[in-house]
DNA sequence: ACCCAGAATGAATGAATATTCATTCTTTCG
DNA sequence: CGAAAGAATGAATATTCATTCATTCTGGGT
């Protein structure tokens, strides 16, 4: 970076201003630096596309040099890998815990708090998002993916349908299925961020949540409130 | 495809066989082309992901030149942009002329039918599920795939609206409203979707049929029957 | 038969990009 | 303090890829 040489006669801005005066080289450890790189990641996939993300922006973005990635990833490869790894996890972490959640001892308020959680949050979330379905795009293409995401899944799911089954009997339901509706809550999710990501005009996260809340009142009526979204209203017109 | 060309008479590979002793080059007019060069997308961003494609791959795909690409559609960029508006226009296309469909006159039928064409086909429907969430990936940094998909996705929102109203009324259910059911249905078939895409030993298209229709069953009981795997139903008297 | 508009080709070009690695810098530990 | 360990840098390299365009070819019109 043309360190100390400092900028000839000519006052005017000459290309590359060397990023402040102060910026000095850092040493950290090295899973600190994995763990930026992989949260500059995530930012770049979701304001630029998976397709378009390149090493230099990811570590740009990071405020770091270019050869900073493949020294603690190896590979371009290897980074969005583990970045989409890091994304899996932190959600279904997050799912699963709310649902083994011993410190709601109230089915119905875990099932609020999972509702909650699952389409909650800001714009952090939107980011993550983003991510999350870049890679479902390739996942068709890329085993890899698939084997990540689903060995996650497939924990949740296992989780979500224990909860229903709790919820079936606490409350006597008949006619209804826990596999089933696990599977069909988990999809209808998934739909919904779909459309929070692509059709932000037509679906607000206010809706996603009621749509949501529906589906679970229709099948455990005991156990899930009314409208509940404040003194939400009659009118529909 | 692939015309008349013959398995090869020599044994051996050489580097680059013009590919096949009989092919000649072939004139055809622009939109067959064009039609051709969208099909050979579809297929290569199912095989390798969106993000992998290259002109190369797809022109070759579809038997053609690398140049010819580029005189169809002038850009990269322009052929995916073409590809993704034929795939989301082909769909929902598909979707309103059932939902419209005055060929099927009874409302439970109508709806079975939508269903089939949601989760029913081949391959080929695996093909297309692949493109159209490759785009949803991109969907969140690219506002113009958002307006391509949002704008189809409106009129087929508005019209299975419609047609969840009709239900209702026929029905006389109450304790269900046709703009919230709509959105919960679209999301739980694009959930599904997603989850046979991604998770294909988890669900299977039987059971997503299965998810989806309990969906219904759930609201509108009186016209959506059982169990029943093939579509033939009857129901309200 | 012969012309020629325009469809098709593919070698060449240049820009973009992942990866390498010699060098520089920071920190720690004796 | 001095030196070793290894973290960080970024110029250089090699590759991949979209796009161009001079040239070749086809088929319908006359």
């Amino acid at each position: 970076m043309k360190s100390e040489g400092m900028s000839d006669a000519s006052g005017v801005m000459t290309e590359e201003v060397p990023q402040a005066i102060g910026k000095r080289r850092q040493i950290r450890p090295r899973a600190e630096r994995r763990q930026q790189l992989i949260d500059a990641t995530i930012r770049c996939i979701a304001q630029h596309g998976l397709s378009k993300v390149t090493m230099q922006m990811v570590t740009s973005e990071a405020g770091l040099s270019v050869g900073i990635a493949n020294l603690h990833f190896q590979s371009k490869d290897n980074l969005l890998k583990e970045t989409l790894r890091f994304v899996a996890e932190e959600y279904h972490g997050g799912q699963i815990e709310i649902m083994e959640g011993s410190d709601i001892p109230d089915l119905g308020e875990r099932l609020d708090a999972l509702l909650d959680f699952q389409l909650g949050r800001g714009v952090t979330q939107r980011q993550k998002m983003s991510v999350w379905f870049a890679y479902y795009g390739e996942a068709g293409a890329r085993p890899v993916y698939q084997k990540i995401v689903s060995t996650v899944d497939r924990l949740a799911a296992q989780k979500l349908e224990t909860l229903f089954a709790e919820i079936i009997q606490q409350g006597g339901y008949t006619d209804v299925e826990a596999r089933e509706l696990a599977t069909g809550y988990s999809a209808l999710i998934d739909g919904l961020h779909l459309g929070l990501l692509v059709t932000p005009r037509e679906l607000t996260k206010r809706r996603a949540r009621a749509v949501a809340r529906d589906f679970l009142r229709r099948a455990f009526p005991k156990h899930v409130g009314g409208v509940a979204l404040r003194s939400t209203v009659f009118s529909q017109r």
